[in-house]
DNA sequence: ATATAATTTAGACAGTTGTCTAAATATCTA
DNA sequence: TAGATATTTAGACAACTGTCTAAATTATAT
């Protein structure tokens, strides 16, 4: 994990809003895609630089992909963030 | 203070380590200077935006402007991606 | 006042990013 | 095997970003 890809993962507000979603429960593309004013692509594009962080995961349900919170992970990036911030 | 604005001021790696450095002490622009490979005006840039977001505050010693952390706007940051890192 | 030192502002430029439409891929169901 | 559904890939484009050089600004010291 560099904290550098997942820094700029991070900075956009709409990947942000998705983690947030995906914090409560775990959700297809279109399921997820209903909180926001975006196209298809362009969430698939969000996912792309997310999981290219590794913040999260997917499997596959029948014709679905469901995308989860990569816990351990975001667990890390939570680590590394409060010891930067620690004066 | 909005988390858009601190999320992109935090998303460049310079940034970061100018936070970092000034963690430690006070600096001068020349002093944060030697501590990167970047011209001035590239090194102002990112002090332009860091102030921006509120990150970091200065004051004027004879030639020299002084740049420091600016700890509560720091801290509150810290507060608000603990949360959001919670699960 | 003039020269020096410290920093910012202005303007340009290449690379990155977020968005879109159109097309392709993958899976399920009838 | 078709047709429908879910999602991604490809390619284009405008906006944003980080960098640079050159010039301007601000303050000090001679």
């Amino acid at each position: 994990m560099t904290l550098n890809i997942t820094m700029q993962a991070l900075s956009d507000p709409t990947r942000r809003k998705i983690l947030e979603l995906l914090k409560k429960k775990d959700m297809s593309v279109t399921e997820i895609n209903k909180n926001f004013d975006i196209t298809m692509p362009s969430l698939s594009h969000h996912l792309g630089v997310l999981k290219q962080a590794d913040l999260i995961t997917y499997r596959r349900q029948k014709q679905e992909l469901i995308y989860s919170l990569n816990l351990s992970v975001f667990e890390n990036v939570a680590k590394i963030l409060i010891k930067f911030f620690k004066k």
